[in-house]
RNA sequence: GCUGCCGUAGCUCAGUGGUAGAGCACUCCCUUGGUAAGGGAGAGGUCGACAGUUCAAUCCUGUCCGGCAGCACCA
């Protein structure tokens, strides 16, 4: 007898062993035909899979959330299959759902292009209808090797090989067709529905290695609906209807040319909106004790070598030479080689360097918005996200240990603050130490085990991230998530016992000694840039009124305004608003319509009524409503509406 | 860096083996209009760069540069 009890708390007993579909068969044909899958003591199964003891099982139907992952799985092998009778001699490799949809992996010589997405999609279509029932089976090792083999499948017989030797393996078969996998699956081919797009291609690498063979990935998404998969393309567009690129060029905050890629071109309302959040951060930063400092581009390469950066990081640095010394370091390469700072870490201990520290003087905030060059990979680069010059919103505390928990909570503090004012929700990431870095593993565990224990005290729920560290010390990275859900990894909070040490840096502590300080390497934005990015995208342009570089623009219904408008215009700078005139030839529609398309949030409009009245006709930003204000109230209600929060 | 796609006016894009077009923006003129495009005229391009094929290249081929998507990278 078997006992199987359901969610709702009921039990049903068998006499023999039951398969899914027949539960559900048994609980109802409703259910039995909207079954999908068997979740059997938490675990998902295929739905004939038997149950042969007592458990506690689910029937899996499209209103589960764990539906869409088996769905888009599917499409994977759907697709595979299509594409394996479309172009024979193709090899498949991989295939999961993702986040957002699916992927396949192909090996084939000749290239996928989106012109074959029809055509695919078409096959696909025609194996849904064809309803094949997907079933499971256990083959071992050789069996499926062999099978592999005769089909040309090299990468997956190679794979084979590489599983650990104790593990089932299960093939899943629709038709003729079939692949090695894990499952679980639909019953059925039918059950995917017709509700995907394929959506792109792109190179991939075998086992997502460089070194490896690259492949040709081709990406789609499904859902359980036709509405969903319309609401899903619905939100993509509207993701790039935000996107910086566009909106910066759009609202002429920046521009990026070929002649230097990966940098940016600031144009004046661009540059305003940097000013603003700078002064906005350095506000905080002096209240928060920082002090400030500014530190050289150009350094010696033997201050690189000291701090290790000539080793571990060469392949990102810009050197720098002029012909002269470039000839002499050809003939000696012992000779100097300046190179632009791609941190400002060892420029920061250069100034703590100068004269005796001494322990009163610790913590020792310092703080630089500094201009980094780092050469990243062209593939990498993307808009001002990810740039080859940045300005980091870097400081390094020194320490002594034994402030480390202090400045951890301080900092973590500063950071919630400022990511609150700015509107952004966040997580934090534990990085641990990564392959390739400097110090012992007894100085590696003192940090980790410090910086773990200042989380703790900070209160802050780490999700680990093994082996990202940096190559000096352990971090904490937090992670802002924004408007339309997308995450970016913006501060940082980094434990070093290396680098003081490494460039001589001591203090004289409390009974005498020498002691070399502890440096926190912090960031709250990680770069203007990146965060700048991050703030259109949020906003979509739109931004809050302390922030738009342009809070206001007075526009004229006649011309006989025009000074009025002037007037308008020089009280509410007066008042330290950032305010533009619009006195041109044209009709307040036009004006209107114009500003509203480059997100300034506050148009007046002042004609002849107001030059009567002292008044002036408000419209916000997304809004249709005009509110007449007198004058001086307006001057003084928006002002302070301007304030920034800190 | 890798794979694929792309590069024509400030922007969005059409087009052709015989040196190019539209809409918007821009300039000028008319219009002075109370909340999302008033009308007219004009100007604007070494068709990403360099080679090659060709009588002739923006178009075909190659190399390079840059962009986009993904992968890899993001100390």
């Amino acid at each position: 007898m078997i006992n199987i009890s359901l969610p709702d708390g009921s039990v049903r007993s068998f006499d023999k062993p039951v398969s899914g579909a027949d539960i559900a068969a048994s609980i109802g044909p409703g259910l039995a035909k909207a079954a999908l899958a068997l979740r059997v003591d938490g675990k998902m199964k295929d739905l004939s899979h038997v149950v042969d003891h007592d458990a506690k099982i689910g029937i899996v139907t499209s209103r589960d959330s764990e539906a869409l992952e088996l769905l888009r799985h599917d499409a994977a092998h759907v697709l595979a299959q299509a594409v394996q009778e479309l172009y024979p001699g193709t090899q498949i490799t991989f295939g999961p759902a993702t986040e957002d949809g699916f992927y396949y992996d192909f090996v084939r010589e000749q290239p996928f292009s989106p012109d074959d997405f029809a055509k695919i999609e078409q096959r696909m279509a025609e194996i849904v209808d064809r309803d094949l029932p997907i079933t499971r089976e256990i083959w071992d090792r050789a069996k499926i090797k062999d099978y592999f083999k005769q089909h040309g499948e090299s990468f997956k017989a190679q794979w084979v090989d590489e599983l650990p030797k104790d593990e089932v393996i299960s093939v899943y078969k629709q038709g003729d067709w079939l692949d090695m996998c894990l499952g679980p699956h639909l019953p059925s081919t039918g059950k995917l529905g017709k509700a995907f797009k394929l959506t792109k291609v792109s190179g991939a690498y075998w086992r997502g290695d460089a070194n490896n063979a690259q492949l040709q990935r081709v990406y789609g998404t499904v859902f359980f609906s036709d509405k969903e998969l319309k609401a899903y393309l619905h939100r993509i567009e509207e993701a790039e209807k935000r996107d910086h690129r566009k909106l910066g060029r759009e609202m002429a905050l920046f521009h990026q040319q070929e002649d230097s890629a990966g940098m940016v071109y600031w144009h004046p309302k661009g540059w305003t909106f940097w000013r603003t959040l700078e002064g906005y951060l350095r506000r905080k930063l002096e209240a928060g004790g920082y002090v400030e400092v500014k530190t050289p581009q150009l350094n010696d390469r033997r201050l690189w070598e000291k701090s290790g950066h000539w080793e571990n990081f060469r392949e990102n640095m810009y050197l720098s030479e002029n012909e002269e010394g470039l000839k002499e370091y050809v003939a000696d390469p012992a000779r100097r080689m300046f190179a632009l700072k791609p941190m400002n870490c060892p420029c920061h201990i250069q100034i703590f360097n100068q004269g005796l520290r001494s322990y009163r003087e610790l913590p020792l905030r310092m703080a630089e918005m500094g201009s980094c060059h780092r050469f990243e990979p062209s593939g990498a680069l993307h808009g001002i996200l990810r740039v080859r010059n940045f300005t980091q919103d870097d400081a390094h505390i020194f320490c002594s240990e034994d402030q480390i928990e202090v400045e951890t909570i301080r900092f973590c503090k500063l950071l919630g603050d400022v990511y609150r004012d700015l509107g952004f929700e966040y997580f934090v990431k534990f990085a641990d130490r990564p392959p390739v870095r400097i110090g012992s593993d007894a100085i590696w565990d003192q940090a980790e085990g410090a910086l773990k224990s200042a989380s703790k005290a900070a209160g802050l729920d780490l999700i680990l991230n093994p082996g990202e560290g940096a190559f000096y010390g352990p971090k904490l990275e937090f992670v802002l998530r924004d408007a339309i859900g997308r995450d970016w990894q913006c501060g940082t909070l980094q434990v070093d016992f290396m680098l003081p040490e490494r460039l001589g840096a001591s203090y004289v502590a409390e009974d005498g000694s020498r002691k070399v300080p502890v440096m926190l390497h912090r960031a709250i934005f990680g770069s203007f840039e990146r965060m700048i990015g991050i703030l259109i995208e949020h906003h979509a342009g739109r931004f809050p009124l302390w922030l738009a570089p342009t809070q206001a623009v007075v526009a004229t219904i006649v011309n006989d305004a025009d000074s009025y408008a002037n007037e308008v215009a020089s009280q509410l700078r007066a008042a330290g608003m950032r305010v533009d005139t619009d006195l041109r030839n044209e009709k307040i529609n036009y004006k209107v319509r114009e500003h509203s398309l480059a997100h300034v949030p506050l148009i007046l409009a002042v004609g002849r009524r107001d030059i009567e009245g002292k008044t002036v006709a408000v419209r916000r930003l997304g809004s249709e409503k005009q509110e007449v204000l007198e004058l001086g109230a307006a001057v003084t209600n928006l002002s302070e509406e301007a304030r920034p929060p800190f």
